[in-house]
RNA sequence: GUGGAUAUAGCUCAACUCGGUAGAGCACCUGAUUGUGGUUCAGGUUGUUGCGGGUUCAAAUCCCGUUAUCCACCCCA
């Protein structure tokens, strides 16, 4: 209880039970990826600072206040804050043979300074991929359908998918420029958040929570109005092969990415199910310079305490949780039979199985310690069974008890498994 | 970074308003069975009341600070 034992503030440890749960949804991440031909690639956790302020935005919050910097031997290092910049710094140090086409996912800690909050930690985790197949609405829809596929495979139905595009690359500054004009009309009536986002990050001004610079929003022309042609043409090819994909989605001109450097489809996902903090997921196109190269992709994030925190506010934590396998525990009486026993869990598992045994105690408080364990089943050994070279087996969930030699338990306790598994 | 709430046994919480050296349930340990757990019964242990300071004869209780947690803003996954 006192602050020498607890973590840094906004971190937390992932302990059991709840750790169980993180272990199937990364395994389930992991069958998933593969099937859509995605490969692992891990990055380090610290990256040089300026992977992210180049690629994410020098004026991003992110960038600005939430990164963990540090300077060493004369280098400005940061903690990753986000997982794509770090795979695009991986992809600018090869060549284009290795990068064009390549399909890499992640799942690993982030870390942002903010005010910690429901769903939102300073060390958090992402399970994320990038896509570096050439442009094209036909990818961006796979991408997309595979984060639902994900989503769903964790027992995640209740999501809405809300799709955006940023336009090209090239025509940012326009549609800035024309918010820009159109609200400048209307400036003094924003909340004074919008105001300073009129110049700072324009876009933000589109998706304030304020009902009064919502009535104001409500009135601009929509910010495709600015984007070329084939801005407009790609979302909505986009949207077509999503509705081939049976993707359920609802275009909304008013969604927001905050980084730099997304470019074409943008899209969120949040669920019914939990707080403020409710993006369980986001995605988008991107395109940016790093190493001299310009690197060009399309990829996803999930916030994995969300998800978690999506499947307890369901009900289906405790369902999904990853269980260890049967234990055997073994109980000894006496010097002797205790020392014969480590021999035996040594042998026991080296065929396999999961074992464990108290160092001392009497029976009874070794039996309530296998109790405790959840083990399936107890081998009880004293001086008469170590004599005649037996050992008795309990089955601790029928109660069940039987005698055998002692050079038949591994195969009879395999026999036992082998249904179970 | 801003605002509000909270912090008491391993866990969930009571006692705080009206200061008098902390209590319940669960959990844990021992025994009822000198070699048998999970049910039952009997008994038992557990806290520098987050941390630091102040007021007072006396502070879990009142005051200040600090740290952390929770919720919202902001931002984002």
């Amino acid at each position: 209880m006192s602050s020498a034992n607890q973590p840094v503030q906004g971190m937390s440890d992932i302990a059991v039970p709840e750790v169980r749960l993180w272990q199937r949804i990364e395994r389930l991440a992991r069958e998933v990826l593969a099937r859509y031909g995605f490969e692992e690639l891990r990055t380090p956790v610290v990256e040089f600072e300026s992977v992210f302020t180049r690629s994410l935005g020098e004026t991003t919050d992110v960038v600005q206040k939430e990164m963990y910097v540090f300077e060493k031997g004369g280098r400005r290092l940061c903690l990753r804050p986000e997982g794509t910049a770090g795979v695009m710094r991986h992809a600018a140090g090869l060549g284009a043979a290795e990068t064009d086409g390549a399909r890499w996912y992640y799942i690993g800690p982030m870390f942002r300074s903010e005010r910690p909050q429901a769903g939102r930690k300073r060390q958090f985790h992402q399970c994320g991929v990038e896509c570096m197949e050439p442009p094209s609405p036909l990818v961006d829809a796979e991408i997309l359908a595979l984060q639902v596929d994900l989503l769903r495979a964790w027992g995640l139905e209740d999501c809405e998918v809300r799709l955006n595009t940023r336009g090209e690359g090239g025509g940012h500054a326009k549609v800035a420029e024309g918010l820009r004009a159109a609200l400048a009309p209307r400036q003094a009536e924003l909340c004074e958040d919008c105001r300073r986002r009129i110049s700072e990050n324009v876009l933000r001004v589109l998706d304030c929570k304020n009902e009064a610079c919502q009535a104001i929003v409500a009135t601009l022309p929509p910010p495709t109005d600015f984007m070329s042609e084939a801005s407009r043409t790609y979302l909505a090819q986009v949207a077509s092969h999503l509705d081939l994909l049976g993707v359920k989605y609802r275009v909304d001109p008013l969604l927001v990415r905050g980084l730099d450097y997304y470019e074409h489809t943008v899209w969120e996902i949040a669920s019914m199910a939990l707080g403020a903090q409710n993006a369980v997921a986001g995605g988008g196109r991107y395109r940016m310079q790093l190493g001299g190269r310009e690197l060009a992709g399309v990829g996803f994030a999930i916030g994995l305490e969300r998800v978690v925190g999506v499947l307890q506010a369901l009900g289906l934590d405790a369902k999904m949780m990853e269980l260890p396998p049967p234990l055997v525990w073994l109980v000894g009486l006496g010097g002797d039979a205790m020392k014969q026993n480590l021999a035996l869990m040594q042998q026991l598992r080296a065929a396999g199985l999961a074992c464990r045994m108290a160092p001392d105690g009497s029976m009874k408080s070794q039996m309530r310690a296998a109790n405790k364990s959840g083990a399936a089943w107890a081998i009880i050994r004293g001086d008469d069974e170590l004599a005649r070279g037996v050992v008795a087996l309990k089955d601790m969930v029928s109660g069940a008890q039987e005698t055998l030699p002692l050079d038949r338990l591994v195969t009879h306790l395999a026999g036992k498994l082998a249904p179970k598994l």
